[in-house]
RNA sequence: AGGGGUAUAGCCAAACGGUAAGGCAACGGCCUCUGACGCCGUCAUCUCUUGGUUCGAAUCCAGGUACCCCUGCCA
């Protein structure tokens, strides 16, 4: 189809617009999009941005997708990288089909076009060093000054340029340079290396080449052999542009793609450069690049992320051209509105105080039933049990209660979620003055409702376990991993805004026992608590582990 | 002799010369066995700024201002 029908979370955007004008003149009959990641490290969500913008307008335009690896620079890559990126795209939901390629694949092709270059004399080998070509590339107001080599023969290039391919020479003896204009004001085309030498071998082509081309000279071509149409990148590659169009019209190639540029995506509270990522997993600042805390795809995953919920994210941002920062709570209302809908409720006591129902028999146990989800009867209810001893939250007593405070306090009541309204009759402390548990009574008429037997109505509902029954567990509460809603400002170090509260680990938290057999997959929302998921790799079945994806709004806090 | 971009609400963002969508946040209210969810309502006489063109300008023109990107043998 060629033009979609727009709903209200989806708005127009300057690609789309774009695309439809394309399909509709007859530019293109149908659309080829690329995501074309470096295997260089780990995914994150602005990654995530630009897998779902170049597959997304794939699927709403019915063209096609491929996944590239821009493998230009065996120096940073590996195969880890090239697994870890597929796997993650796949996570996200998308799939490239047969489409998946290796701009490496290309090495030849790219290799003759070089010598294309040279023989029209549009190329030449360059035998300055790296500080030599940059004192002679000029400054940002100066023009620069042509290289002493510029004047070669064809005939030279051409023998040098072989041997080099040949390993003759040692890394950074030499470099293939295009003849452009070194007085540009356009500082990419002041004569840009092609080609440099690394005697390193290559993860995807093993060490068939002793020179590898650039970027500039590899990704425009690359697209015009993949048929690639619209070949979007970020805005920092806009000045690169008029050398990409200079490489198709110079060059034999079999198709004509157009670059296309957008914002890159700026999340507050973190930071998402690979190197400043690497750098908090090589210190131990986190305990890898799957961290929980950190905006990697792999993170945000073991966290409890949602594929969908990163999905909506990104369309709900939307794309343009201006620099722009998303508040984290974007994405974290994201994985709410998902989680409302899909995760079975359970109860969990963070933070266990005992509370003893005092004219409730110590031998007595019952069945309560508890629906899966308030508004979804379809998703069925569970037993839990209700027995004298309770385990209900700290935070949910409080013996000088705050104003507006409406849990649990002496002489106070409170409806135990899918299950009775109790009074609290007393505190027991030691000799510190600690509180060792409450005391209190229940209604057995008020199973149903939260009113009590005289028509008053309970302002307070929690959430509660029977001890007898209860599962003891490790969570884990994330917090922002910084304090600074920009740690990357430049002028600081990011390093001196980490948060270093950003993680809680409670070991004693009381899981109601239908969690014994909770499901890897599954994110349940501990009532009150927020959504959680066991976490996949400290999990183990006989020691639950969760992890806290994100709270509940709390609009009470707030008050506070 | 610098070049290239971008400015619309607290944060994103639509609009394509015809009288400022939508989402998030915020604020009222309703509902509620989760202080959740849901529902209703409010939230730009105005689009960085100064002029101009026009019956009509966020959109066109001219001049300012602010911020971002470019001086890797990284991508």
């Amino acid at each position: 189809m060629t033009c979609i029908e727009q709903n209200a979370t989806t708005s127009n955007n300057f690609l789309k617009t774009i695309i439809e004008e394309d399909l509709k003149n007859g530019k293109h009959s149908s659309i080829v999009t690329r995501f074309p990641p470096e295997p260089n490290g780990y995914l994150h969500i602005g990654h995530a941005k630009s897998i779902c913008i170049n597959f997304g307008l794939a699927r709403d335009f019915g063209g096609r997708c491929h996944l590239r690896f821009d493998d230009t620079n065996p120096a940073k890559e590996e195969q880890e990288y090239i697994d870890s990126i597929k796997e993650s795209v796949r996570w996200l939901g998308f799939d490239w089909g047969e489409y998946l390629y290796y701009a490496s694949d290309n090495f030849e092709t790219l290799y003759q076009w070089a010598v294309h270059l040279i023989t029209e004399g549009k190329a030449y080998v360059e035998d300055l060093n790296a500080e030599q070509i940059r004192a002679n590339r000029g400054t940002l107001t100066e023009p620069g000054v042509e290289s002493p080599f510029r004047t070669r023969s064809v005939a030279e290039n051409l023998n040098l340029f072989e041997r080099m391919r040949a390993g003759e020479f040692p890394d950074g003896s030499r470099v293939l340079r295009a003849k452009i204009d070194m007085a540009s004001p356009n500082i990419s085309l002041r004569d840009p290396v092609l080609y440099r030498i690394l005697h390193t071998p290559h993860p995807h082509v093993g060490d068939a080449w002793k020179i590898y081309p650039m970027y500039d000279f590899a990704h425009g071509q690359t697209d015009a052999v993949e048929g690639i149409t619209h070949s979007i990148c970020t805005l920092e590659f806009e000045s690169h542009k008029p050398l990409y169009e200079w490489f198709l019209d110079n060059l034999p190639v079999p198709s004509r793609p157009r670059q296309y540029e957008f914002a890159r995506l700026n999340l507050t509270y973190t930071v998402m450069s690979k190197r400043k990522l690497q750098e908090l997993v090589q210190h131990g600042l986190v305990t890898g690049w799957d961290d929980p805390r950190l905006p990697t795809l792999e993170g945000l995953r073991r966290r409890g992320y949602t594929p969908v919920s990163i999905r909506n994210f990104c369309e709900q941002i939307g794309v343009g051209r201006s620099d722009s920062w998303i508040d984290v709570s974007v994405l974290e209302e994201s994985v709410r509105a998902d989680l409302n809908e899909s995760a079975p409720r359970a109860m969990a006591v963070l933070r266990p105080i005992k509370m003893i129902i005092e004219n409730y028999p110590a031998n007595q146990s019952e069945e309560l039933q508890a629906a899966n989800h308030p508004q979804k009867p379809e998703m069925g209810s569970r037993s839990i049990h209700f027995t004298r001893e309770l385990w209900i939250d700290a935070d949910d007593f409080m013996e000088a209660p705050s104003k507006g405070f409406h849990r649990l306090t002496v002489g106070g009541e409170v409806k135990l979620r899918s299950g009775y309204i109790v009074t609290c009759t007393g505190i027991i402390k030691d000799e510190q003055g600690n509180i060792l548990e409450l005391r209190g009574v229940y209604d057995p008429g008020s199973r149903e409702g939260i009113h009590t037997a005289d028509g008053r109505k309970v302002k307070g509902v929690i959430h509660w376990v029977s001890a007898a029954h209860a599962l003891t567990a490790e969570v884990r509460l994330f917090d922002r991993f910084f304090s600074d809603p920009n740690p990357d400002r430049s002028g600081a170090d990011y390093k001196q805004f980490l948060n270093r509260n950003s993680v809680e680990t409670l070991t004693n938290c009381k899981l109601e026992d239908t969690l014994a057999g909770a499901d890897i997959e599954t994110r349940y929302q501990f009532e009150r608590m927020g959504y959680f998921r066991l976490d996949p790799k400290d999990s183990q079945p006989g020691k639950l582990v969760f992890n806290r994806v994100v709270t509940l709004r709390d609009t009470w806090i707030i008050k506070k």
